[in-house]
RNA sequence: GUGGCUAUAGUGUAGUGGUAACACAAGACUCUGUGGAAGUCUUAUCACGGGUUCGAAUCCCGUUAGCCACCCCA
Protein backbone atom coordinates (compact mmCIF):
# COMPACT_ATOMS: atom_id res chain seq x y z
CA UNK A 1 0.00 0.00 0.00
CA UNK A 2 1.21 3.17 -0.90
CA UNK A 3 2.00 6.54 1.03
CA UNK A 4 -0.55 8.27 -0.69
CA UNK A 5 -3.20 5.63 0.45
CA UNK A 6 -2.51 5.44 4.35
CA UNK A 7 -2.26 9.04 4.14
CA UNK A 8 -5.84 8.99 3.17
CA UNK A 9 -6.84 5.99 5.20
CA UNK A 10 -5.74 8.10 8.40
CA UNK A 11 -7.37 11.24 7.66
CA UNK A 12 -10.51 9.58 8.56
CA UNK A 13 -9.29 8.94 12.25
CA UNK A 14 -8.44 12.63 12.44
CA UNK A 15 -11.33 12.65 15.31
CA UNK A 16 -9.40 12.28 18.89
CA UNK A 17 -11.08 9.84 20.72
CA UNK A 18 -11.62 10.70 24.32
CA UNK A 19 -10.24 8.30 27.05
CA UNK A 20 -11.82 4.80 27.55
CA UNK A 21 -15.19 5.24 25.52
CA UNK A 22 -16.48 5.39 21.81
CA UNK A 23 -17.95 4.00 19.29
CA UNK A 24 -22.46 4.51 18.50
CA UNK A 25 -22.70 0.88 18.81
CA UNK A 26 -22.19 0.97 22.44
CA UNK A 27 -25.01 3.78 22.05
CA UNK A 28 -27.20 1.04 20.73
CA UNK A 29 -26.70 -1.42 22.94
CA UNK A 30 -26.98 1.18 25.68
CA UNK A 31 -30.55 1.98 24.17
CA UNK A 32 -31.52 -1.10 24.07
CA UNK A 33 -30.64 -1.68 27.34
CA UNK A 34 -33.57 1.00 28.46
CA UNK A 35 -35.86 -0.95 26.59
CA UNK A 36 -35.28 -4.14 27.15
CA UNK A 37 -35.26 -4.03 30.90
CA UNK A 38 -37.92 -2.85 33.65
CA UNK A 39 -35.69 -1.62 35.94
CA UNK A 40 -33.36 0.99 34.40
CA UNK A 41 -29.76 -0.04 34.06
CA UNK A 42 -27.24 2.41 34.67
CA UNK A 43 -24.76 2.88 32.20
CA UNK A 44 -21.72 5.19 32.01
CA UNK A 45 -22.63 7.92 29.70
CA UNK A 46 -21.03 7.07 26.57
CA UNK A 47 -19.71 9.79 24.67
CA UNK A 48 -21.01 10.77 20.83
CA UNK A 49 -18.30 10.97 18.36
CA UNK A 50 -19.59 13.06 15.31
CA UNK A 51 -18.08 11.59 12.59
CA UNK A 52 -19.46 11.59 8.41
CA UNK A 53 -21.32 9.00 6.91
CA UNK A 54 -19.67 6.63 4.45
CA UNK A 55 -18.72 7.80 1.19
CA UNK A 56 -19.37 11.78 2.11
CA UNK A 57 -16.28 13.80 2.35
CA UNK A 58 -15.73 17.29 3.90
CA UNK A 59 -13.78 19.73 1.29
CA UNK A 60 -11.21 20.65 4.07
CA UNK A 61 -9.89 24.27 2.96
CA UNK A 62 -6.50 22.61 1.75
CA UNK A 63 -9.08 20.76 -1.43
CA UNK A 64 -10.74 24.20 -1.60
CA UNK A 65 -8.29 26.02 -4.30
CA UNK A 66 -8.74 23.06 -6.51
CA UNK A 67 -12.65 23.28 -6.05
CA UNK A 68 -12.39 26.69 -7.01
CA UNK A 69 -9.83 26.20 -10.26
CA UNK A 70 -12.12 23.79 -11.72
CA UNK A 71 -15.38 25.33 -10.80
CA UNK A 72 -14.39 28.50 -11.90
CA UNK A 73 -12.75 27.53 -15.29
CA UNK A 74 -16.30 25.58 -15.78
CA UNK A 75 -18.49 28.31 -15.67
CA UNK A 76 -15.99 30.70 -17.74
CA UNK A 77 -16.35 28.20 -20.32
CA UNK A 78 -19.53 27.61 -20.11
CA UNK A 79 -20.86 30.95 -20.65
CA UNK A 80 -18.71 31.81 -22.79
CA UNK A 81 -20.51 28.89 -25.15
CA UNK A 82 -23.47 30.18 -23.96
CA UNK A 83 -24.79 27.94 -21.27
CA UNK A 84 -27.01 29.44 -18.84
CA UNK A 85 -26.41 28.54 -15.23
CA UNK A 86 -29.12 26.54 -13.53
CA UNK A 87 -29.86 25.49 -10.42
CA UNK A 88 -32.58 22.80 -9.25
CA UNK A 89 -33.25 20.68 -5.75
CA UNK A 90 -31.07 17.80 -4.35
CA UNK A 91 -34.82 16.09 -3.59
CA UNK A 92 -36.83 14.82 -6.34
CA UNK A 93 -40.05 12.81 -6.98
CA UNK A 94 -38.87 8.81 -7.03
CA UNK A 95 -40.68 8.36 -10.24
CA UNK A 96 -38.69 10.68 -12.42
CA UNK A 97 -35.39 9.32 -12.22
CA UNK A 98 -37.51 5.59 -12.70
CA UNK A 99 -39.09 7.13 -15.71
CA UNK A 100 -35.69 8.91 -17.18
CA UNK A 101 -32.95 7.00 -15.88
CA UNK A 102 -34.52 3.48 -16.25
CA UNK A 103 -36.01 0.88 -13.91
CA UNK A 104 -33.76 -1.25 -14.96
CA UNK A 105 -30.01 0.57 -14.71
CA UNK A 106 -28.21 -0.14 -11.48
CA UNK A 107 -27.95 3.67 -10.42
CA UNK A 108 -31.83 3.65 -9.75
CA UNK A 109 -32.71 -0.29 -8.87
CA UNK A 110 -29.86 -0.51 -6.49
CA UNK A 111 -28.07 3.10 -5.51
CA UNK A 112 -30.58 5.63 -5.34
CA UNK A 113 -31.32 7.64 -1.80
CA UNK A 114 -35.10 7.29 -1.63
CA UNK A 115 -37.49 7.19 1.36
CA UNK A 116 -41.10 8.35 1.91
CA UNK A 117 -40.99 12.27 3.30
CA UNK A 118 -43.42 13.23 6.54
CA UNK A 119 -45.91 14.28 3.72
CA UNK A 120 -46.01 10.01 2.56
CA UNK A 121 -44.51 11.64 -1.01
CA UNK A 122 -41.91 8.62 -2.67
CA UNK A 123 -38.66 11.17 -2.68
CA UNK A 124 -35.33 10.17 -4.10
CA UNK A 125 -31.75 12.26 -3.77
CA UNK A 126 -31.02 12.60 -7.36
CA UNK A 127 -28.31 10.26 -8.86
CA UNK A 128 -27.58 12.16 -11.99
CA UNK A 129 -28.47 15.50 -13.34
CA UNK A 130 -30.24 15.06 -16.83
CA UNK A 131 -33.67 13.77 -15.13
CA UNK A 132 -34.22 17.21 -12.92
CA UNK A 133 -32.96 19.09 -15.93
CA UNK A 134 -35.73 17.63 -17.89
CA UNK A 135 -37.74 18.19 -15.83
CA UNK A 136 -37.36 21.87 -15.17
CA UNK A 137 -37.27 22.51 -18.73
CA UNK A 138 -40.59 20.68 -18.95
CA UNK A 139 -42.09 22.77 -15.52
CA UNK A 140 -41.32 25.84 -17.36
CA UNK A 141 -42.43 25.74 -20.49
CA UNK A 142 -38.92 25.77 -22.01
CA UNK A 143 -39.72 24.56 -25.69
CA UNK A 144 -41.35 27.78 -25.83
CA UNK A 145 -38.16 29.69 -25.92
CA UNK A 146 -35.54 29.96 -28.17
CA UNK A 147 -34.31 26.44 -28.91
CA UNK A 148 -31.97 25.43 -28.32
CA UNK A 149 -31.83 25.97 -24.22
CA UNK A 150 -28.40 25.39 -23.23
CA UNK A 151 -28.24 24.76 -19.36
CA UNK A 152 -24.93 24.80 -17.06
CA UNK A 153 -25.06 23.35 -13.37
CA UNK A 154 -23.27 22.14 -10.89
CA UNK A 155 -23.87 20.45 -7.73
CA UNK A 156 -24.12 17.45 -5.28
CA UNK A 157 -25.43 13.97 -6.15
CA UNK A 158 -25.89 11.12 -4.54
CA UNK A 159 -25.97 7.12 -5.24
CA UNK A 160 -25.42 4.32 -2.25
CA UNK A 161 -22.45 2.55 -3.65
CA UNK A 162 -19.22 1.02 -2.01
CA UNK A 163 -16.60 4.29 -1.33
CA UNK A 164 -13.48 3.04 -3.64
CA UNK A 165 -11.24 6.32 -5.04
CA UNK A 166 -13.01 8.37 -7.39
CA UNK A 167 -16.47 6.98 -6.08
CA UNK A 168 -18.16 8.10 -3.19
CA UNK A 169 -21.73 8.24 -1.86
CA UNK A 170 -22.30 12.25 -2.53
CA UNK A 171 -19.81 13.20 -5.13
CA UNK A 172 -20.28 16.31 -7.42
CA UNK A 173 -20.75 16.79 -11.06
CA UNK A 174 -20.32 19.82 -13.48
CA UNK A 175 -23.09 19.04 -16.45
CA UNK A 176 -23.90 20.61 -19.13
CA UNK A 177 -27.20 20.40 -21.44
CA UNK A 178 -28.85 21.45 -24.94
CA UNK A 179 -32.28 20.51 -25.39
CA UNK A 180 -34.09 21.63 -28.53
CA UNK A 181 -31.68 20.72 -30.93
CA UNK A 182 -31.20 17.68 -33.23
CA UNK A 183 -28.21 19.31 -34.88
CA UNK A 184 -25.24 17.24 -35.17
CA UNK A 185 -23.41 20.75 -34.82
CA UNK A 186 -24.63 20.73 -31.26
CA UNK A 187 -22.83 17.11 -30.61
CA UNK A 188 -20.13 18.78 -31.79
CA UNK A 189 -19.94 22.05 -29.58
CA UNK A 190 -20.79 19.71 -26.78
CA UNK A 191 -17.82 17.79 -27.23
CA UNK A 192 -15.54 20.66 -28.57
CA UNK A 193 -16.23 22.57 -25.02
CA UNK A 194 -15.15 18.73 -23.26
CA UNK A 195 -12.07 19.25 -25.32
CA UNK A 196 -11.72 23.29 -24.52
CA UNK A 197 -12.34 22.02 -20.73
CA UNK A 198 -9.70 19.91 -20.07
CA UNK A 199 -7.26 21.77 -22.01
CA UNK A 200 -8.18 24.96 -20.12
CA UNK A 201 -7.42 23.15 -16.76
CA UNK A 202 -4.00 21.64 -18.21
CA UNK A 203 -5.32 17.70 -18.34
CA UNK A 204 -4.46 15.34 -21.29
CA UNK A 205 -7.63 13.59 -22.00
CA UNK A 206 -8.91 11.28 -24.64
CA UNK A 207 -12.28 11.57 -26.09
CA UNK A 208 -13.92 8.34 -27.69
CA UNK A 209 -17.25 8.38 -29.51
CA UNK A 210 -19.58 6.28 -30.58
CA UNK A 211 -23.13 6.29 -31.95
CA UNK A 212 -26.18 3.81 -30.52
CA UNK A 213 -28.59 4.99 -33.24
CA UNK A 214 -32.14 5.59 -32.56
CA UNK A 215 -34.35 2.68 -31.06
CA UNK A 216 -35.12 1.35 -35.06
CA UNK A 217 -30.82 0.76 -35.37
CA UNK A 218 -30.43 -0.29 -31.69
CA UNK A 219 -33.08 -2.94 -32.34
CA UNK A 220 -31.54 -4.81 -35.24
CA UNK A 221 -28.31 -4.36 -33.75
CA UNK A 222 -29.14 -5.61 -30.45
CA UNK A 223 -30.88 -9.13 -32.20
CA UNK A 224 -27.52 -9.49 -34.39
CA UNK A 225 -25.05 -9.30 -31.38
CA UNK A 226 -27.64 -11.57 -29.55
CA UNK A 227 -26.98 -14.20 -32.38
CA UNK A 228 -23.41 -13.50 -32.47
CA UNK A 229 -22.97 -14.03 -28.58
CA UNK A 230 -25.70 -16.79 -29.03
CA UNK A 231 -23.38 -19.24 -30.22
CA UNK A 232 -20.75 -18.47 -27.86
CA UNK A 233 -22.51 -18.20 -24.74
CA UNK A 234 -20.64 -21.14 -22.91
CA UNK A 235 -17.39 -18.43 -23.21
CA UNK A 236 -18.68 -15.27 -21.47
CA UNK A 237 -18.35 -14.51 -18.09
CA UNK A 238 -21.40 -15.43 -15.99
CA UNK A 239 -22.08 -11.47 -15.52
CA UNK A 240 -22.15 -11.32 -19.25
CA UNK A 241 -24.61 -14.55 -20.02
CA UNK A 242 -27.26 -12.08 -17.74
CA UNK A 243 -26.47 -9.21 -19.88
CA UNK A 244 -26.82 -11.54 -22.95
CA UNK A 245 -30.61 -11.61 -21.99
CA UNK A 246 -31.29 -8.39 -20.15
CA UNK A 247 -28.72 -5.50 -21.32
CA UNK A 248 -26.50 -7.43 -24.44
CA UNK A 249 -25.13 -4.22 -25.33
CA UNK A 250 -23.42 -3.56 -21.69
CA UNK A 251 -21.07 -7.55 -22.27
CA UNK A 252 -19.46 -4.59 -24.79
CA UNK A 253 -18.12 -3.15 -21.32
CA UNK A 254 -16.93 -6.37 -20.09
CA UNK A 255 -13.55 -6.40 -19.25
CA UNK A 256 -12.92 -10.13 -18.58
CA UNK A 257 -10.27 -11.12 -20.24
CA UNK A 258 -12.48 -14.40 -22.29
CA UNK A 259 -15.36 -11.58 -23.12
CA UNK A 260 -12.71 -8.96 -24.03
CA UNK A 261 -11.52 -11.74 -27.08
CA UNK A 262 -15.19 -12.48 -28.20
CA UNK A 263 -16.19 -8.91 -28.62
CA UNK A 264 -13.36 -7.57 -30.82
CA UNK A 265 -14.81 -10.07 -33.60
CA UNK A 266 -18.62 -8.70 -32.69
CA UNK A 267 -20.76 -6.82 -34.68
CA UNK A 268 -20.07 -3.37 -34.20
CA UNK A 269 -23.32 -1.13 -33.91
CA UNK A 270 -22.00 1.22 -36.74
CA UNK A 271 -23.04 -1.19 -39.29
CA UNK A 272 -26.19 -1.68 -37.77
CA UNK A 273 -27.21 2.33 -38.40
CA UNK A 274 -30.06 3.72 -40.09
CA UNK A 275 -29.34 6.31 -42.64
CA UNK A 276 -30.60 8.83 -40.51
CA UNK A 277 -28.41 7.89 -37.55
CA UNK A 278 -25.44 7.03 -40.13
CA UNK A 279 -25.68 10.56 -41.37
CA UNK A 280 -26.27 12.11 -38.21
CA UNK A 281 -23.15 10.39 -37.13
CA UNK A 282 -20.86 11.53 -39.89
CA UNK A 283 -21.88 15.00 -39.70
CA UNK A 284 -20.73 14.65 -35.60
CA UNK A 285 -17.64 13.55 -36.89
CA UNK A 286 -16.92 16.36 -39.77
CA UNK A 287 -18.21 19.03 -37.36
CA UNK A 288 -15.27 18.04 -35.33
CA UNK A 289 -13.03 17.60 -37.52
CA UNK A 290 -13.82 20.70 -38.59
CA UNK A 291 -13.36 22.53 -35.16
CA UNK A 292 -9.47 20.44 -34.79
CA UNK A 293 -11.18 18.24 -31.87
CA UNK A 294 -9.06 15.03 -31.95
CA UNK A 295 -11.45 12.25 -31.12
CA UNK A 296 -11.05 8.04 -31.27
CA UNK A 297 -13.80 6.32 -32.22
CA UNK A 298 -15.03 3.29 -29.79
CA UNK A 299 -17.29 0.89 -31.41
CA UNK A 300 -17.27 -0.44 -28.13
CA UNK A 301 -18.42 2.22 -26.05
CA UNK A 302 -21.98 1.93 -24.66
CA UNK A 303 -23.34 4.12 -21.46
CA UNK A 304 -25.22 2.88 -18.59
CA UNK A 305 -28.18 4.76 -18.72
CA UNK A 306 -31.43 3.58 -20.64
CA UNK A 307 -32.06 7.24 -22.38
CA UNK A 308 -29.50 7.42 -24.45
CA UNK A 309 -29.50 7.36 -28.53
CA UNK A 310 -26.97 8.15 -31.12
CA UNK A 311 -24.48 10.08 -30.32
CA UNK A 312 -21.94 9.30 -26.90
CA UNK A 313 -19.06 9.93 -25.66
CA UNK A 314 -16.03 9.38 -22.45
CA UNK A 315 -13.53 11.33 -21.58
CA UNK A 316 -11.03 9.49 -20.43
CA UNK A 317 -7.55 10.99 -18.96
CA UNK A 318 -4.29 10.22 -20.52
CA UNK A 319 -2.07 9.06 -17.92
CA UNK A 320 1.94 9.10 -18.03
CA UNK A 321 3.00 5.43 -17.15
CA UNK A 322 6.63 3.74 -16.38
CA UNK A 323 7.11 0.99 -19.06
CA UNK A 324 8.67 -1.49 -17.14
CA UNK A 325 12.26 -0.88 -16.21
CA UNK A 326 13.13 -5.07 -14.57
CA UNK A 327 15.88 -4.03 -12.32
CA UNK A 328 14.39 -1.76 -9.96
CA UNK A 329 11.61 -3.81 -8.19
CA UNK A 330 9.77 -0.36 -7.13
CA UNK A 331 9.20 0.53 -10.59
CA UNK A 332 7.77 -2.52 -11.51
CA UNK A 333 5.71 -2.57 -8.41
CA UNK A 334 4.31 0.87 -9.98
CA UNK A 335 3.72 -0.66 -12.88
CA UNK A 336 1.14 -3.32 -11.24
CA UNK A 337 -0.65 -0.25 -10.53
CA UNK A 338 -0.05 -0.77 -6.63
CA UNK A 339 1.20 2.93 -6.70
CA UNK A 340 0.12 5.60 -8.75
CA UNK A 341 2.40 8.08 -7.27
CA UNK A 342 3.59 10.32 -10.46
CA UNK A 343 7.17 9.50 -11.58
CA UNK A 344 10.29 12.14 -12.56
CA UNK A 345 9.46 12.98 -16.10
CA UNK A 346 12.41 11.40 -17.15
CA UNK A 347 11.18 8.17 -16.46
CA UNK A 348 7.84 8.56 -17.59
CA UNK A 349 6.65 6.97 -21.31
CA UNK A 350 3.31 8.02 -22.61
CA UNK A 351 0.56 5.32 -22.52
CA UNK A 352 -2.95 5.85 -23.59
CA UNK A 353 -5.60 4.27 -21.34
CA UNK A 354 -5.68 0.70 -21.09
CA UNK A 355 -9.19 0.19 -20.15
CA UNK A 356 -11.84 2.55 -21.48
CA UNK A 357 -15.12 3.75 -19.42
CA UNK A 358 -12.43 3.06 -16.33
CA UNK A 359 -12.41 6.53 -14.14
CA UNK A 360 -14.28 8.15 -17.24
CA UNK A 361 -13.75 12.08 -16.05
CA UNK A 362 -16.77 12.90 -18.30
CA UNK A 363 -18.85 11.44 -20.29
CA UNK A 364 -22.59 11.99 -22.03
CA UNK A 365 -24.22 11.87 -24.94
CA UNK A 366 -27.46 12.28 -26.91
CA UNK A 367 -31.45 11.72 -25.17
CA UNK A 368 -33.53 11.98 -28.61
CA UNK A 369 -36.82 10.32 -26.57
CA UNK A 370 -36.39 11.37 -22.58
CA UNK A 371 -38.34 15.17 -23.23
CA UNK A 372 -40.77 13.20 -25.10
CA UNK A 373 -41.65 10.32 -23.03
CA UNK A 374 -41.84 12.87 -19.63
CA UNK A 375 -43.91 15.31 -21.71
CA UNK A 376 -45.79 14.00 -24.90
CA UNK A 377 -43.83 17.04 -26.91
CA UNK A 378 -40.93 15.56 -28.41
CA UNK A 379 -37.55 17.24 -28.31
CA UNK A 380 -34.16 16.02 -29.22
CA UNK A 381 -31.30 17.02 -26.59
CA UNK A 382 -27.73 16.00 -25.27
CA UNK A 383 -25.85 16.86 -22.39
CA UNK A 384 -22.57 15.84 -20.91
CA UNK A 385 -21.20 15.30 -17.23
CA UNK A 386 -17.76 15.58 -15.39
CA UNK A 387 -16.85 14.10 -12.06
CA UNK A 388 -15.59 16.96 -9.89
CA UNK A 389 -13.43 14.92 -7.40
CA UNK A 390 -12.30 13.00 -10.57
CA UNK A 391 -11.21 15.70 -12.43
CA UNK A 392 -9.22 16.60 -8.87
CA UNK A 393 -7.66 14.14 -8.59
CA UNK A 394 -6.25 13.85 -12.22
CA UNK A 395 -5.21 17.67 -11.61
CA UNK A 396 -3.09 16.24 -8.24
CA UNK A 397 -1.86 13.38 -10.14
CA UNK A 398 -0.82 14.97 -13.18
CA UNK A 399 0.86 17.44 -11.05
CA UNK A 400 -0.83 20.68 -12.50
CA UNK A 401 -0.20 23.68 -10.66
CA UNK A 402 -3.01 25.66 -9.49
CA UNK A 403 -2.93 29.58 -9.70
CA UNK A 404 -2.32 30.51 -6.76
CA UNK A 405 -4.95 32.30 -4.16
CA UNK A 406 -4.45 36.02 -3.30
CA UNK A 407 -2.27 35.89 -0.39
CA UNK A 408 -2.23 38.43 1.85
CA UNK A 409 1.07 40.61 1.60
CA UNK A 410 0.51 42.71 4.65
CA UNK A 411 -0.55 41.74 8.19
CA UNK A 412 -1.93 43.76 10.99
CA UNK A 413 -0.19 43.13 14.46
CA UNK A 414 -1.66 45.03 17.95
CA UNK A 415 -0.69 45.05 21.35
CA UNK A 416 -2.51 46.22 23.78
CA UNK A 417 -6.91 46.11 24.79
CA UNK A 418 -7.16 49.52 22.38
CA UNK A 419 -5.21 48.89 19.59
CA UNK A 420 -6.80 45.24 19.50
CA UNK A 421 -10.26 47.05 19.24
CA UNK A 422 -9.17 49.42 16.76
CA UNK A 423 -7.71 47.03 14.75
CA UNK A 424 -10.84 45.19 13.80
CA UNK A 425 -11.69 48.76 12.71
CA UNK A 426 -8.75 49.70 10.93
CA UNK A 427 -8.61 45.90 8.87
CA UNK A 428 -12.08 47.05 7.84
CA UNK A 429 -10.87 50.04 6.48
CA UNK A 430 -7.81 48.13 4.65
CA UNK A 431 -9.85 46.20 3.45
CA UNK A 432 -12.45 48.72 2.02
CA UNK A 433 -9.03 50.00 0.15
CA UNK A 434 -8.82 46.73 -1.52
CA UNK A 435 -5.79 45.48 0.62
CA UNK A 436 -6.14 42.03 1.44
CA UNK A 437 -4.48 41.99 5.17
CA UNK A 438 -3.86 38.81 7.61
CA UNK A 439 -4.17 39.43 11.20
CA UNK A 440 -4.63 37.34 14.60
CA UNK A 441 -6.56 39.35 16.82
CA UNK A 442 -6.85 36.57 18.90
CA UNK A 443 -3.54 36.32 20.02
CA UNK A 444 -1.87 38.81 22.97
CA UNK A 445 1.63 38.73 22.28
CA UNK A 446 3.75 40.36 19.44
CA UNK A 447 5.95 37.37 19.06
CA UNK A 448 3.37 35.50 18.09
CA UNK A 449 2.13 37.67 15.65
CA UNK A 450 4.92 38.07 13.95
CA UNK A 451 6.00 34.58 13.80
CA UNK A 452 2.55 34.08 12.39
CA UNK A 453 3.22 37.11 10.03
CA UNK A 454 6.42 35.01 8.96
CA UNK A 455 5.20 31.79 8.64
CA UNK A 456 2.82 34.00 5.77
CA UNK A 457 4.97 35.21 4.16
CA UNK A 458 3.61 38.75 3.90
CA UNK A 459 6.07 41.68 2.99
CA UNK A 460 4.94 44.14 5.67
CA UNK A 461 3.69 44.37 9.09
CA UNK A 462 1.84 47.07 10.74
CA UNK A 463 2.41 47.41 14.10
CA UNK A 464 -0.22 49.42 16.26
CA UNK A 465 0.58 49.55 20.25
CA UNK A 466 -0.49 51.46 23.13
CA UNK A 467 2.02 53.93 22.39
CA UNK A 468 0.81 54.06 18.47
CA UNK A 469 -2.52 54.71 19.14
CA UNK A 470 -1.60 57.64 21.63
CA UNK A 471 0.50 59.29 18.90
CA UNK A 472 -2.02 58.40 16.36
CA UNK A 473 0.99 56.90 14.28
CA UNK A 474 1.19 53.20 13.20
CA UNK A 475 4.81 50.71 12.79
CA UNK A 476 5.97 49.35 9.52
CA UNK A 477 7.79 46.56 9.50
CA UNK A 478 9.42 45.64 6.39
CA UNK A 479 9.60 41.74 7.02
CA UNK A 480 12.79 40.82 5.05
CA UNK A 481 15.06 43.75 6.32
CA UNK A 482 13.88 44.07 9.46
CA UNK A 483 13.76 48.47 9.34
CA UNK A 484 10.73 49.66 10.89
CA UNK A 485 9.69 53.42 10.36
CA UNK A 486 7.00 54.91 12.12
CA UNK A 487 4.52 56.68 10.13
CA UNK A 488 1.13 58.81 10.74
CA UNK A 489 -2.06 56.93 10.68
CA UNK A 490 -3.77 59.27 8.20
CA UNK A 491 -0.42 58.89 5.84
CA UNK A 492 -0.90 54.70 6.08
CA UNK A 493 -3.04 54.27 2.84
CA UNK A 494 -1.00 56.53 0.43
CA UNK A 495 2.05 54.70 1.87
CA UNK A 496 1.06 51.08 1.67
CA UNK A 497 0.04 52.12 -1.99
CA UNK A 498 3.69 53.02 -2.45
CA UNK A 499 4.94 50.07 -0.92
CA UNK A 500 2.55 47.17 -1.91
C1' G B 1 -23.49 -6.52 -3.47
C1' U B 2 -18.50 -10.05 -3.87
C1' G B 3 -13.29 -10.76 -2.87
C1' G B 4 -8.25 -9.09 -1.14
C1' C B 5 -5.05 -5.79 1.77
C1' U B 6 -4.64 -2.28 5.74
C1' A B 7 -5.61 0.49 10.61
C1' U B 8 0.14 3.43 16.04
C1' A B 9 0.10 11.48 18.26
C1' G B 10 -2.59 16.56 13.65
C1' U B 11 0.77 14.45 9.48
C1' G B 12 4.53 10.85 8.02
C1' U B 13 6.77 6.73 10.15
C1' A B 14 9.52 3.10 13.98
C1' G B 15 8.32 -0.58 17.11
C1' U B 16 6.59 -8.61 15.31
C1' G B 17 4.90 -11.05 22.94
C1' G B 18 7.67 -7.72 28.28
C1' U B 19 2.93 -1.38 29.10
C1' A B 20 4.94 3.29 22.95
C1' A B 21 9.96 5.82 19.71
C1' C B 22 11.38 9.48 15.95
C1' A B 23 10.63 13.63 12.46
C1' C B 24 7.62 17.50 11.08
C1' A B 25 3.29 20.42 12.27
C1' A B 26 0.44 22.82 16.22
C1' G B 27 0.08 25.05 21.13
C1' A B 28 2.43 26.83 25.85
C1' C B 29 6.70 28.58 28.30
C1' U B 30 11.98 30.35 28.62
C1' C B 31 10.99 36.00 26.59
C1' U B 32 3.72 40.06 29.50
C1' G B 33 6.42 45.86 22.70
C1' U B 34 9.41 42.67 17.94
C1' G B 35 9.56 37.02 13.49
C1' G B 36 13.00 33.86 10.40
C1' A B 37 17.71 30.70 16.07
C1' A B 38 17.65 27.48 20.36
C1' G B 39 15.73 24.82 24.54
C1' U B 40 11.77 22.74 27.73
C1' C B 41 6.90 21.01 28.07
C1' U B 42 2.00 19.51 25.95
C1' U B 43 -0.56 16.50 22.13
C1' A B 44 -1.58 8.17 21.26
C1' U B 45 -4.42 3.37 27.46
C1' C B 46 -1.59 1.75 19.35
C1' A B 47 -9.64 2.21 15.11
C1' C B 48 -13.52 -0.48 18.23
C1' G B 49 -15.07 -5.10 20.75
C1' G B 50 -13.76 -9.89 22.24
C1' G B 51 -10.21 -14.13 22.66
C1' U B 52 -5.20 -16.63 23.54
C1' U B 53 -1.27 -15.46 27.31
C1' C B 54 1.62 -14.41 33.67
C1' G B 55 1.90 -10.44 30.04
C1' A B 56 -0.78 -8.08 23.49
C1' A B 57 0.40 -2.26 19.42
C1' U B 58 2.45 -7.15 18.24
C1' C B 59 -1.01 -13.63 17.68
C1' C B 60 -6.51 -15.14 16.69
C1' C B 61 -11.84 -13.83 15.82
C1' G B 62 -15.60 -10.17 15.02
C1' U B 63 -17.07 -5.02 13.96
C1' U B 64 -16.17 -0.42 11.76
C1' A B 65 -13.52 2.46 8.40
C1' G B 66 -9.98 3.24 4.39
C1' C B 67 -7.67 1.41 0.06
C1' C B 68 -7.55 -2.05 -4.23
C1' A B 69 -10.06 -5.36 -7.72
C1' C B 70 -14.92 -6.97 -9.40
C1' C B 71 -19.57 -4.68 -10.13
C1' C B 72 -21.41 0.13 -11.43
C1' C B 73 -20.52 4.93 -13.03
C1' A B 74 -18.76 10.77 -13.33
Amino acid sequence: MTKKKNKNNKKKHLIKRPKKIQVRRENKINNNQFQDNAAPVIVQHKKYLPKSLRGMEDILPEEGKYWDFVLQKAQDLAEDYGFKKIETPVLEERVLFEKSTGMTTEVVEKQMYQFTDRGQNQVALRPEFTPSMVRAYIEHGMFSLSQPIKLFCFGPLFRYERPQSGRLRQFHQINLEVLGSDKPVSDAQVILFCKTFFEVLGIKVSIQINSLGCSECRKVYRSKLINYFKSKRNRLCPDCQKRLIRNPLRILDCKQEGCKDLITDAPQIVDSLCENCHSHFVKVLECLDEAEVAYELNPFLVRGLDYYTRTVFEILPIRTEVVAIKKDSKLEEKKEGENKEPLPADKQVEVAPVIPSMSALGGGGRYDNLVGELSGRETPALGVAFGVERIIEELKYQNIRISKERAPKIFLAQLGELAMRRSLKLLEDLRKEGFRVAENLAKDSLRAQLEMANKIGVKLTLILGQQEMSDKTIIFRDMSSGNQETIDQEKMIKELRKRI
